[in-house]
DNA sequence: AATATTTATCGTAATATTACAATATAAAAT
DNA sequence: ATTTTATATTGTAATATTACGATAAATATT
């Protein structure tokens, strides 16, 4: 096996686990963290930033673009990188959501 | 290669990465979203509400357990688990602090 | 004690992910 | 036009993940 039994769990479940699987990895994460630190978008920087070989860099900027996480405009010769608002928001409400109903929670145990 | 090269990413970068990535899959989302809606924790009715089998609910959640996103209890017979809030709370603010960064973003081009 | 129940572990097949060299593509600069 | 620069794609090796049958371990029930 080895592939993940999507059919069997809501398209919200797989929609959220998809999203969240995209920044399950140091190399994702710090490209979102970068994009965050130059507070602007990136035209052509991404990979020299980035510890990893070009075609490697390229690999995960496609992974976070497919996710939704970043968009990417060409701008000549390189390519513009910027963070997508809307997935970020995503991302926050549904850990919000998650945090807000365990406060009501009764705690019985543990 | 396959692995993933943690050594050249920051250790709260990696350590982010594997908490994310423990929620990165729609079974351990479904757990997690049943732990939450049952509203208290649950000892020994996991397994029978997911469309997996029990050697594949166990594992997924002992990768819970192991990236600190649930607690488990042994109850007699059953193991009781439920949610663990900090873990919660460590990605809630972790994509809380990248949203409003994201707001005071001047947002240049994109 | 024997049996049932619950969860974990082992072994393993199928698939996915990660990383990169080699190469391709496309626009910019000379 | 040729070369340079920036990014993508292809191919592939190494490793990780997912899923589950078989089995083990540990407590509960009879």
């Amino acid at each position: 096996m080895g592939a993940t039994k999507t059919d069997h769990f809501t398209a919200k479940q797989n929609a959220i686990a998809t999203l969240i699987k995209s920044l399950g990895h140091p190399a994702r994460v710090a490209i979102i963290e970068y994009l965050l630190k130059v507070d602007t978008c990136i035209c052509g920087d991404i990979v020299n930033e980035l510890p990893l070989a070009q075609p490697t860099v390229s690999q995960h900027l496609k992974e976070l673009k497919n996710a939704g996480l970043i968009k990417g405009n060409i701008d000549g010769n390189a390519i513009c990188y910027c963070i997508d608002e809307k997935a970020i928001e995503k991302l926050q409400s549904y850990f919000a959501g998650i945090s807000s109903k365990l406060a009501k929670q009764k705690n019985n145990c543990c």
